[in-house]
DNA sequence: GTGGCTGCAAACATTTTGCATAACT
DNA sequence: AGTTATGCAAAATGTTTGCAGCCAC
């Protein structure tokens, strides 16, 4: 239960309890391999013989964002917020608009862009969030 | 009026009709130079003398948006769509948390992702969409 | 004249908030 | 016990849609 751990301990190190539904949410979290929205992570706290509010789900993600433990991503235009477990590795998201496919790139754009704004106009970046759309090779290769 | 013909052609050319509400839109998105809420376009729109429905704003857009006219972006979280026209050249956007301010970078970061998924993956891109959030050089200096 | 377009209002989806109660420490 | 966090419900926000009438073609 390593995740389990880190939930527990950054939160009693910054002053907040370790409940129930915090837990449910992070067992979540950590467990899926893809980017959930907050509707499907209360599916799958359901599904986990769990349950917990929309709201509260919504409260416990803020706070994960807050202390470093998730990221919040907007993939699409006005479609819901993604969440995934922070990881530390910079990185980028690329989703096929046929299959909805969502992948991650990790590779060292997003570290030039850190480098460029930094070093080239003194702006300090806080954030990068880099989504690109189109089609992926299979769906490519399906249609023509 | 340059801009005016270009939409007044390009509708024509696809099928679609130059309405008033549609030259009212474009007059004020042409005109900015800033990337606009629909809101924004809203009260712009009205104080220029004419009243264009907020549905009649939305349905304007998407349908530049089509025509490539006009791009959307998505600059925070859950923060309302920006507008803009579209430009030919390739850009992304740095936001400054403090001032609120938003830049324009054009550069060969988004051409060296296009190439990248592209040659390296037999990803098809279609649209980057990379927004890049800081402090910038005024604000970090005012504040340390 | 006709079909696409607009305005209005109502629906929708997502996220936030107020408050009484429950539960962690 | 003392608070912090939760659940519930209601509000806020941004965007979409159905439909009757209007306007560009």
């Amino acid at each position: 239960m390593d995740a389990a751990l880190e939930l527990d301990q950054t939160l009693r190190a910054q002053g907040h309890r370790s409940t129930r539904p915090r837990r449910a949410v992070w067992r979540v979290l950590a467990g899926a391999d893809a980017h959930l929205t907050v509707e499907q992570i209360a599916q799958a706290v359901r599904e986990a013989g769990e349950d917990v509010d929309l709201a509260s789900i919504y409260r416990a993600l803020a706070l994960f964002a807050e202390l470093d433990l998730a990221r919040e991503t907007h993939l699409g235009g006005q479609e819901a917020a993604r969440w995934e477990r922070a990881h530390p590795d910079e990185h980028f998201h690329v989703v096929c608009g046929v299959c909805g496919d969502v992948d991650h790139h990790v590779g060292s754009l997003v570290a030039q862009i850190y480098e460029h704004l930094d070093e080239g106009h003194g702006f300090e970046v806080h954030d990068v969030d880099l989504v690109v759309t189109g089609r992926c090779a299979t769906c490519r290769g399906s249609v023509a």
